[in-house]
DNA sequence: CTGATTACTTACCCGTAGGTAGGTTTTTTC
DNA sequence: GAAAAAACCTACCTACGGGTAAGTAATCAG
């Protein structure tokens, strides 16, 4: 806990590499390199790749948790509260192309051990059942317009983020943008 | 070219294996076994990883290509093809919870050698472009309705598409089956 | 000041990945 | 029926994957 934190810079090296490449796609030494460290030393801290897994997607659920707090401590409003949401694959485009943790995850969740995709169902609930809320609420508030239930929306726009992200990869950021600029328009949000 | 065509075997296996798993978490090996074949036999026909990667995403473009021949040949109205797009996700979808290959593809964008990416780009290129021309059509016609350009429309309809089908893996079927209902009753279509 | 704990390194191990060289069998071609 | 081409198999190679054991340097706790 001295020198800047090894555990959490290899947690934010594992990061950038799923995002960028996939979890399949990365080794131990990948991380170790940049960090100017020993793939023993990775080790030392994750014994096993699936716990370095475990604990990425760990983190980012208490990521979202502690930024959906901060939301709710704000007295954010729910169009306030689905930008925040539409900001974080906005900042994964922009940081370098990358792409939604959870897209990657489920593109490889055949290949994932259980302990991870146990990991991957829990973030994908959270984050979505929190955006269902947000959107239901905006509903009754006559802010957001939308049928059916707010489940229901929540899996639309959830997945249409995701996808737009991937295809953004091949297609160039615009290709987010349209998407982005679309749900809201279906939603009745100015621009 | 006698005993059911090892080289088609071959590429049918690798592609399950490709909407399955994702392209870097298959071998050789994972192909030759179920074939009952030694991996050097899957070296004869495609010498290299990129070699059967490219093969793949070629076979995937000449199968589309000739989806849509058949459509354009049988004067399908473009609510039908519309719906034909659908079907392929569906497809992958109800065979054993496969993922578009696009989005696998996409995710593992980064670690995919330039003769891969470049088959890549070309076929969503090929598939957005015939989509986008059917919802200009079916515009026109009054049958279909949206706003903005039918490119736009694609895009969305494309990444909503991809995404569900890889929630779905986590959240089961009923998570596509939304985005599919959502996405037709926003173009204004029954049911 | 010492013993224990933390945070590593060095030096391995084994399995698998993609790939190759050369031989063998089967099929085709003339 | 012989030569040649196609479709493999055997046996291997090297590189890298995740992982481990044992040691070391530095810090900390009493």
């Amino acid at each position: 806990m001295a020198q800047a934190d090894t555990k959490t810079r290899i947690l934010d090296t594992a990061e950038a590499l799923l995002q960028d490449r996939g979890f399949n796609a990365f080794s131990y030494n990948h991380i170790a390199q940049p960090l100017g460290v020993k793939n023993a030393a990775i080790h030392y801290h994750f014994p096993t790749k699936t716990d370095l897994g475990v604990a990425l997607i760990e983190r980012y659920r208490a990521r979202f948790q502690q930024y959906t707090e901060l939301l709710e401590a704000g007295e954010a409003s729910p169009v306030l509260k689905f930008e925040a949401y539409l900001t974080l694959p906005w900042r994964y485009l922009r940081d370098g192309g990358k792409v939604c943790p959870l897209g990657a995850l489920e593109v490889e969740f055949n290949t994932l051990p259980e302990e991870m995709r146990l990991e991957v169902i829990a973030l994908d609930q959270q984050m979505r059942a929190w955006l269902a809320i947000a959107l239901e609420d905006g509903r009754e508030q006559e802010l957001l317009h939308f049928e059916g239930s707010a489940e229901e929306q929540a899996i639309v726009i959830a997945a249409a983020l995701q996808g737009a992200l991937q295809i953004a990869r091949v297609t160039g950021h615009s290709t987010f943008n349209t998407c982005v600029r679309h749900l809201k328009q279906e939603l009745g949000l100015a621009n």
